[in-house]
DNA sequence: AGTTAACTCATTTTT
DNA sequence: TGAGTTAACT
């Protein structure tokens, strides 16, 4: 019986939920997908399924909220329906923020060549506009924008709308950021939702346009939209309302960043003829620990009825271990991952995971690891496009892409080290300022003769120059040229190897910042390669100035390195989200760790909201678990500096364990189990290859 | 420009 | 408590 489920899970057949979603091709359509119940096989069928029905590939979109998400889409659906799946758009709705941006932004007053600047380049420019040094207020600045963004807020609304003193500084200082981005011709994050959804509103030539064109749009990941990226689709799919939405309202995590369930709520009032589908059979995890994650999100309000079953079958009990502080918590941790791995020695680290709800909890858990020799890797941690010198080959592309860039244009100059300093710049910007010009097209002006001396003067120059080969030199590699071959020789041109070697503490350091700059060569230049097939018109031509405009969206190069490695992984819950392992420690479920802090929230309503948002955590964290699930908690927890007594989370209350977990199975027992569901495996397994 | 000393702040972070 | 960042000094 579980052999069979588990073939049925692993081959391409789909169930009947699956099937009738996507089968339902016309109309609206909301496929409610519980954890671990196929949804991204259901999309990239469903896609492979419009191709079928002779929809062409560019008139359709899936829209992800992560890059790796949708290349993992794309990989699938091009196993599912070759070169014509791969045509299919298929990106994050930042991207498609870009792609409405760059083709009729001008409508708006937004030339194509525009510079994207990400989260930190946003409030280095916000912390400029507002002239502080604290990091905490110019943060506090940032979300107060990006809210009044998401909003459809102008700075002079937000001011007039601002209740306090606080506000009004913020909405001060989001009038100037504005003036900034404008005369930089520069968009962040939030800009790239907030200005489509003007533009589409504004003008509904361009809004009309785009339905046409897009005549069939997937979301992912739906329960994650946030209130503006919802006005946005609707806009896009119009009143006939061709698209599916995919989502567990049991996986909304993303509240604190914008995200509303209110979309879930809305779709069936705003589509009447919304069509529900629910998918509520498991294929990753055993029934105790499905039966644990029904239990604890039972306790929470109802949107959409929904049990999950298990296809696997059953599994070992859940294990809860109570612990003293977190040292101890690790060292239990440990013991668990030892046992287990002496119970079945052919367990790979790759296998085991542990999760918790902030990342300073890993810092316990690397140090036991790293004592006992078993390989780890923490999830998250600095983003590879977050890297100095990432950013610093990014500025260059940026200023190449876009001559108004002067945050761009400062970093490029001063990187490498040119003998240009502080005074050099200041006069240089007085002047720009004087003749309302980019600070790249006042390098050549004569005024400057007069403030400057002759060394500086030719420094400023051999910098114009490096730019303008840069332009000249992409506009002739275009197409002939590989793009990594031309990059190589820009960068030895500029001598960023040298600037690496000169700059860094030491050679080792030098050395990996260079692999890194080479990584980021090779990537784009890959990306180079396929633009054209990513569903992208006018591929050829000017596909390295596209990969240029468009870096800033991503933040992780792909994972490579990692394919050979057989390491543990230690992740956050919010990380954890679309993943799975075989065997899970959920760590500090701990009452004020997860949920975390109740207390602080506001009124009883808003602490409600929060421990609902913690109690769908816990529900994700469970149901990252295939094969076996422990739970931790300590006695004692940090507030601020000191310790102070803690108890159980009410989450491990509320997965009803007392009857598996008092009745515990005797080791016996569970070797037996777990060695029945290998073989049960190894069966399926055998039975797909000689299919 | 580089180094040290003081200061700040601590939840999650797809783009 | 401790890391990470900034500011000031050399």
């Amino acid at each position: 019986m579980c052999g069979a489920f588990l073939f049925f899970a692993m081959s391409d057949v789909l169930n009947i939920a699956q099937r009738e979603a996507v089968e339902c091709l016309r109309g609206p359509c909301l496929v409610l997908a519980g954890a671990g119940s196929g949804k991204t096989r259901v999309i990239a069928h469903k896609i492979a399924r419009l191709l079928e029905i002779g929809l062409p590939a560019t008139r359709i979109a899936a829209i992800t909220f992560t890059n790796k998400a949708a290349a993992e889409m794309r990989a699938r659906t091009r196993t599912l329906a070759g070169a014509q799946g791969a045509k299919v758009m298929m990106c994050t709705f930042h991207a498609l923020g870009v792609r409405l941006l760059r083709a009729d932004g001008q409508a708006l007053g937004l030339g194509a060549r525009f510079s994207i600047l990400d989260a930190s380049d946003a409030l280095a420019l916000i912390r400029e506009c507002g002239a502080t040094s604290s990091a905490a207020l110019a943060r506090r600045w940032q979300f107060s924008i990006s809210r009044w963004k998401s909003a459809g807020l102008t700075a002079q609304q937000a001011l007039d709308a601002a209740n306090d003193t606080d506000e009004r500084r913020a909405a001060r200082v989001m009038a100037r950021y504005q003036e900034r981005l404008v005369a930089y011709q520069s968009v962040d994050f939030d800009d790239l939702i907030a200005l489509p959804l003007r533009l589409l509103r504004a003008h509904d030539d361009v809004a009309q346009k785009w339905r046409d064109r897009l005549a069939y749009i997937l979301v992912d990941e739906y329960q994650d939209t946030s209130a503006t990226q919802y006005e946005l689709l609707r806009l896009l799919v119009g009143n006939a309302g061709h698209f599916t939405a995919v989502g567990d309202d049991d996986q909304s995590i993303y509240g604190w960043r914008g995200a509303t369930l209110d979309n879930l709520r809305r779709l069936p009032e705003d589509f009447p003829g919304l069509r529900v589908i629910r998918l509520e059979t498991n294929y990753r995890s055993t029934e105790p620990i499905l039966r644990a994650a029904n239990h604890v999100i039972a306790a929470n309000p109802k949107l959409y009825e929904k049990t999950l079953r298990s296809a696997i079958g059953a599994g070992e009990a859940v294990r809860v271990f109570a612990c003293l502080d977190e040292r101890h918590e690790a060292a239990q941790a440990l013991r668990y991952f030892q046992q287990l791995h002496a119970r079945w020695p052919q367990l790979r680290w790759g296998d085991c995971a542990i999760l918790y709800r902030a990342n300073h909890q890993a810092k316990a858990f690397e140090q036991v690891l790293r004592q006992a020799h078993i390989p780890y890797r923490v999830s998250g941690g600095t983003s590879f496009f977050e890297r100095t010198e990432i950013k610093d080959i990014c500025a260059w592309l940026r200023l190449w892409v876009n001559e108004r860039d002067d945050p761009a244009f400062l970093r490029a100059i001063t990187t490498p080290k040119r003998g240009i300093g502080t005074h050099t710049l200041a006069a240089l910007g007085a002047l720009a300022e004087r003749l309302h010009l980019p600070l790249l097209n006042t390098l050549e002006h004569t005024a400057l003769a007069t403030a400057l001396s002759q060394r500086a003067i030719d420094a400023l120059h051999e910098f114009g120059r490096q730019v303008d080969a840069l332009r000249a030199g992409a506009a002739r590699a275009a197409g002939k040229v590989p793009a990594h071959v031309f990059l190589h020789a820009w960068l030895r041109d500029i001598g960023y190897e040298q600037h690496l070697a000169a700059t860094a503490e030491s050679a080792a350091q030098a050395q990996a910042r260079w692999s890194n700059v080479l990584d980021f060569c090779e990537w784009m230049a890959a990306r180079c390669e396929n633009t054209a097939e990513n569903g992208n018109e006018n591929g050829g031509q000017a596909t390295l100035l596209e990969v240029a405009q468009t870096v800033s969206l991503i933040s992780t190069l792909g994972e490579r390195q990692q394919e050979g490695e057989d390491a543990l992984t230690l992740s956050t819950l919010h990380a954890a989200k679309g993943l799975e392992w075989p065997h899970v420690l959920l760590a500090g479920v701990t009452e004020g760790v997860l949920p975390l802090r109740p207390e602080d929230a506001g009124d009883t309503a808003a602490r409600d909201a929060r421990v609902q948002e913690e109690r769908r955590l816990m529900y994700v964290g469970i149901t990252r678990a295939q094969r076996t699930l422990a739970i931790s908690w300590t006695r004692q927890r940090k507030v601020a500096r000191a310790l102070v007594p803690a108890r159980a989370s009410r989450f491990i209350a509320e997965m009803a364990l007392h009857a598996q977990e008092n009745t515990a199975t005797a080791p016996g027992d569970a070797k037996k189990r777990l060695q029945a569901l290998r073989e049960q495996l190894a069966q399926a397994a055998r039975a797909m290859q000689s299919k």
